[in-house]
DNA sequence: ACTGAATATGAATTCATATTCATATGAATC
DNA sequence: GATTCATATGAATATGAATTCATATTCAGT
């Protein structure tokens, strides 16, 4: 966690220290990031940075900490706003749709998760023995639609749970990549959507 | 690529080397890799490395040559053998089937593909512009299975290549962590085919 | 056995960066 | 205005590899 002092500074630097480093992390892995480049682009002196924060990693996992947070509630917010009105599918769908949105709301984070993810021994660091939070987030939600008897039970909702995870990731990063595409025509959604309706509604 | 002086080399101690790298890519990104740990795991000293390879780079190039030429040829062969017995489900299924096989009979090398995939600046040094290999592959197949009638014309190819692509990589992953699962039972498999069947059959 | 070319060696060097530290600044308190 | 305390600074140092290089060894051909 960063130093009393980081908490302390003025809110105008304390973005401007923030904003780098997600530009840094967005670009680098940990290993390849550099502090020199995070200090240099804040303008703050070498010094200052450890006067903030206790090393690399600290500032790293601080960063983490507020990626996860404003990605959740995010998310949480849109679950929130629609849990009622909506069946299990729709829910999915808004699911999917507020992942993409952020991811394209905030395209400089999606690439930090990426790397995290593909570090194992980082996430462990940061995360202990639990391995994989997305699909825990969506093995929760299947196994609320199995009980809604929105799905087919003969299926395995933890294998499911992971190619749904597979698929978020690799979507949203086509999506984001491609640049292009307009979520608001929905029809990448929808294309998603129809496949997976398909493979899990119950007949 | 490597020298000549790499090629020259007796078989075993080529092995040794080429064994040394893996194990170190397998368990180390590209950057965090060390060439020293090569060196003392193949039983080499550290200037003999530089006299094999140009540098870390031209090793790890050679790697992932021999790696894709290696998955290549093990996914083809089962293809060719089942061309024209199977239609295009069970086609995707072999093709999903002999990846898996390929992850656990080859566990080390399942790692470093990932680590190069997410590692943007390597996959382009290595693979040019060319995006995603495999999310084009899929692409073909996926083709060749409209033309046979047996794809929901409504899909987009494009996107569902993707979604197959990311599925792959992630139940690969799931498969190879959790460790006991068997493949033979076949079970995973047929979880997810009925899932993707379901997804995509014109109907 | 002799010789030159190829190959092997690991200590020395280079390089890029993280981290420390002694000193400066500046604002608040007396 | 002096004293204290928190913060700022960037040059100096530490670190951890990658890479080089001068020297030793091996080997094939004679």
């Amino acid at each position: 966690m960063p130093k009393e002092t980081f908490y302390n500074l003025p809110e105008d630097k304390r973005n401007r220290i923030i904003e780098a480093a997600i530009d840094e992390f967005a670009t680098h892995s940990f290993h390849t990031a550099r502090v020199t480049a995070i200090a240099e682009q804040a303008g703050i002196a070498m010094g200052s940075f450890y006067q903030y924060f206790e090393d690399k990693k600290d500032l790293y996992k601080y960063l983490i900490e507020l990626l996860v947070e404003k990605k959740l509630s995010y998310i949480n917010s849109e679950m929130v706003k629609n849990k009622d009105k909506y069946d299990f599918f729709q829910l999915l769908r808004e699911v999917y749709l507020s992942g993409f949105r952020f991811a394209i709301e905030n395209p400089r984070l999606q690439p930090i998760g990426m790397m995290l993810a593909n570090d194992k021994d980082l996430y462990r660091e940061i995360y202990g023995e639990h391995e994989d939070r997305s699909a825990d987030f969506f093995l929760q939600m299947l196994e609320y639609g199995k009980a809604q008897g929105a799905i087919d039970p003969e299926i395995d909702l933890k294998i499911v749970a992971k190619m749904l995870t597979g698929m978020l990731y690799s979507l949203t990063d086509f999506i984001i990549e491609d640049g292009k595409v307009n979520l608001d025509d929905m029809k990448i959604i929808d294309q998603m959507l129809y496949f997976i309706e398909n493979g899990l509604r119950k007949k």
